[in-house]
DNA sequence: ACCTGAACACCGTTCAAGT
DNA sequence: ACCTGAACACCGTTCAAGT
């Protein structure tokens, strides 16, 4: 036997994440299997067993990096401002790889630095005034809305190629402007608006200052 | 040929959507699956393909299904009330079916009943005074946050039996009782709350007037 | 017009066997 | 300790054939 003259990869759990990543990345989290990661890692698709315990593991694995990827939280005396960086710094990992941002939020409290991220947010809001409860609920907005900012971003889906993606929005720019006028004019003054991926920075500063907007409603007058 | 005494109930893009439905409520979406409904219907997988074109279709029809299956808008002057009534409608009908919500969004402009709600929503936004821009966003923001509020509801999955579901949550809250005192004082003090799921009308209450008081403050202080 | 049968190219996973 | 081979029970879908 001769050994192979570029040695394949190791093998590891952490190693299968990266991969996991890079292909939800350009082909988008369906296409994501453990046959197709053993097939790039040049290996029988059962040899990823022997380190993961089931593909659910994996994906697990994957949500976690996401708050392993944080950027470290400035410190800071304004409770708004923490919570916005919070959620910004939320946004900016999961803007990484966004067909897999979906994975995050169900790994919040299974993982260290989920924890840490949770617990800070929480001592930042009971410091403001929110009563437990409320500090939790606000917490799990924040996350979920997070998630939900990323996902749904106009013309995300990083995996179809970014002219075709142009296509699919012009598309329906299209069918939009060519709705009745008189049914839904409306939708049609919108329409520019509504499949325009200009400014996504915009539109992100506009999710996230719209929940910090209700958070602080939700204390009250007082702030 | 005997015609069967029971015949069997009758093959049509409609009945396999209600079969799907049904089947995501009670299994998850995960089993829904054109082999199954086949089965279910007494018939040839192949048989589906006479009536719809491939799942995907299929898929998008049952989240044609949430928009049809609305209750009416009641009209106001007070567009907070309006925007309101929008979300918890949205959230009435996506409730119906926890397990399939999130199909609902990406179909909204492609079909009647969603670009009703949809033109109907700018319409309250731009006499609000909204920007053409804003109530764009308002409205995409308000559609995401429905979908998310319904997929995100504490031990939601429907799928999984009562008490299954209440020993999960049971287990979580144990779980984050047993960490640290010293690194996790917050988390453990709000276990309870991230844990329970008595109170669900309070959940969708406190989202919906998270969005509606962030959704004012973005329109300024002339609200 | 509407459905079946056989086939194809996929999945995740188990289990015994190899080294 | 780590990987392979063969097998199992699944997927969605095409295509020719039946009635």
């Amino acid at each position: 036997m001769i050994a192979p003259s570029v040695p394949r990869a190791e093998l590891s759990r952490d190693a299968f994440v990266d991969r996991a990543l890079a292909i939800a990345d350009t082909e988008g989290i369906a296409a994501v299997t453990v046959r197709r990661i053993a097939q790039e890692f040049g290996v029988t698709p059962m040899a990823l067993y022997w380190h993961i315990r089931s593909k659910e593991e994996l994906l697990d694995a994957m949500g976690d990096r996401f708050f392993a990827g944080l950027e470290p939280l400035p410190v800071g005396d304004d409770w708004v401002e923490q919570l916005r960086a919070a959620v910004a710094a939320l946004v900016a990992s999961l803007r990484r790889h966004p067909g897999a941002a979906h994975l995050a939020a169900p790994r919040v409290m299974y993982c260290d630095a989920g924890r840490d991220l949770a617990e800070q947010t929480l001592a930042t809001l009971r410091a403001a005034g929110f009563s437990v409860a409320q500090a939790a609920d606000v917490a799990r907005h924040a996350m979920q809305t997070a998630v939900m900012l990323v996902t749904n971003e106009a013309g995300a889906e990083p995996h179809v190629a970014a002219e075709m993606r142009q296509a699919l929005l012009d598309t329906k720019r299209s069918a939009l402007k060519a709705l009745s006028a008189d049914r839904y004019p409306h939708l049609i003054e919108a329409a520019d608006a509504m499949t325009d991926c200009e400014d996504v920075d915009g539109y992100y500063d506009f999710g996230v200052d719209m929940f910090v907007a209700g958070a602080r409603a939700t204390l009250g007058p007082t702030a």
